[in-house]
DNA sequence: CCGTGTTTTTGAATCGTTTCATGAACGGAT
DNA sequence: ATCCGTTCATGAAACGATTCAAAAACACGG
């Protein structure tokens, strides 16, 4: 099967090609009579246009790509999803890559984006050592929004959620509970949003004299909270408290302390971070800090645009909201 | 900015376009000395191959696109991950599409992917109206694999996992536990794999003369489950176990019950279905039936390639796996 | 120095659109 | 009839890569 081409429907309705691509594209400057003549060729012969060819000559792709950690997060759904509707309104089309917080897949996908000369790019760097290749994209006019990452220079637009200071809120929120010696799980430190929400809960607890501990993990997911669980557990004079650095390490952290038959909130109290739907349908609803994901994601998308419309004369803009705690029944007794 | 095509690099290297392509495609068709000249000249023009003008030549896309009912689910997400090794290591990029169980979502994601020419098409469609364009793609000689849609006829490949069996096994474990009424909760009736389950159940309610209730849902999502309980603990009489057609539907039912103090598994027991992570972490480890995701992935994409490479005689092989039920405390009760 | 065979390189044709300067057709006013 | 202004349609020139027949460059034996 030869695929048909704007050429087969020209010569079916007996027009040039040049009219049937008004048709498509601006079918008000065609006559009535010749616009359905086309319509009906290209509905007779099941013509589809060619994308690659259209992208060729516009010299751009409608597609935004968005980099994400870790698809399965839902954390990142719902990124997503608050980006969608902004880029379909303007005609694009979101594509979502997993970088699965793996430098070299990311980099693959940065390649491969930038060989398809995306519109523009919403992505959560892996670390900092993306950054050449980040800016490498924007050197060649491709619009760069960094999503949960605002804190250090950069030459682009990000969107944030203050990370520190959620890594505050959830530290006074168990040292108001009473709590003296906390536990904070989550990895590996290279990722920003673990380093900060550390550093604000280690502020928070020195300030109020509160001991922590840190269990690195290797990643933010589920298994990665099961396992550290276990190795405190192991511990003499353990933390009474817990603070994961997501809900996924959270809701594995939970298991792995119910599993052991310790007792939350009573004989461990867990936060969490991200609020995730699961959070408050788990074994004991989780406390989380909520972030706006998708108001997020639709802000990402938003500066991406306004950065296309302004061109040359645009200026970067940093968007941080800030979080807020959701106080659920893994926190709700005082010590 | 203006971008830098192979005519730029063919003349900073002082050759012609033809081998600069060469270098990239085909280097040891071009002498080494040459071949260096030409990368100097690339990395120093920091030039980018153009994905558009190549796949028009080519008349494809390295692209395989998925269409999953819902990206959030990591019932596909698993899937995803289980197609994704096979379809890279085949030069491939894998491209996710998300229907959200909404046709009129779906019907323009494949108008898009048949616009760009993907290679082939994993699709696990919303219901039977999509049958007809799916079949224009593969008509268009597009390769179309359906995933978790093996049942009745149609002119592909398939994966999928035995519904029908997945639902007499809920069943028949609930039975074995002694309940002698018995609601399942799901819906919308029109995806096949809802109707299989349920069917599935309701077989082995009739074989054992057990009382079979059905609490038909708008999605299947965790608001769902949540809401179908409510409506049940309204009614006399009520069932004591229930049959979720989803994961995500039974963690909203177990937190519908909790929240209306109805003890899990002694006075209501649940059975999910997919058996996700979250399933053996929510607030009662649920039973469920577990399908073999990633293999459902890993073959679909199999298959796929299989096709492409048999072209024309190629024949349409449908793969069905057996689902196996995971006993967890949600069930944990005799009655 | 020629003929022959092998390795490299060339340059034009091609893929399917969009765009745009040009021209045709038509109606109405003079 | 002529001229002008609209409204439509045309067709060729991009866009940037790949491919391939043909030319060029080179090696080597006689």
């Amino acid at each position: 099967m030869t695929t048909t081409s704007m050429k087969d429907v020209a010569r079916a309705a007996g027009v040039s090609v040049g009219t049937v691509s008004n048709v498509l594209n601006r079918p008000e400057a065609v006559a009535e009579e010749t616009r359905a003549r086309v319509l009906a060729a290209i509905a007779d012969l099941g013509y589809v246009r060619n994308d690659s060819a259209r992208q060729l000559r516009a010299g751009r792709s409608r597609t935004v790509a968005i980099v994400v950690l870790d698809v399965a997060n839902p954390f990142f759904t719902d990124v997503v999803r608050g980006a969608e509707p902004l880029v379909e309104s303007a005609g694009g089309v979101v594509t979502v890559c997993d970088s699965g917080e793996d430098v070299r897949r990311e980099r693959r996908h940065l390649e491969l984006l930038e060989e398809q000369r995306v519109l523009g790019l919403l992505i959560t760097p892996v670390d900092d050592s993306s950054a050449s290749w980040i800016e490498r994209l924007s050197g060649h006019d491709i619009p760069v929004v960094l999503v949960d990452r605002g804190a250090g220079r950069h030459p682009h637009c990000s969107v944030a959620v203050d990370d520190v200071h959620g890594g505050r809120l959830a530290a006074q929120h168990l040292v108001e509970r009473g709590h003296r010696k906390i536990a904070f799980i989550g990895g590996p430190a290279a990722i920003p949003q673990v380093a900060d929400r550390l550093a604000g809960c280690r502020e928070v607890c020195e300030e109020s004299g509160v001991e922590l501990e840190v269990f690195a993990t290797p990643g933010l997911n589920f298994q990665a909270g099961r396992e550290a669980v276990e190795e405190m557990l192991g511990r003499e004079d353990r933390p009474t408290a817990v603070f994961c650095a997501n809900d996924l390490v959270a809701l594995g952290a939970l298991q792995g302390l119910t599993m052991q038959g310790v007792k939350v909130p009573q004989e461990c109290a867990i936060v969490g971070y991200d609020d995730i739907d699961f959070a408050a349908a788990a074994a004991v609803p989780l406390s989380s800090v909520r972030q706006p994901r998708a108001q997020l994601g639709r802000t990402a998308a938003q500066l991406l645009f306004d950065e296309i419309a302004e061109g040359r004369d645009h200026t970067h803009r940093n968007v941080v909201f800030q979080p807020e705690l959701i106080a659920r029944a893994s926190t709700a007794l005082e010590l």
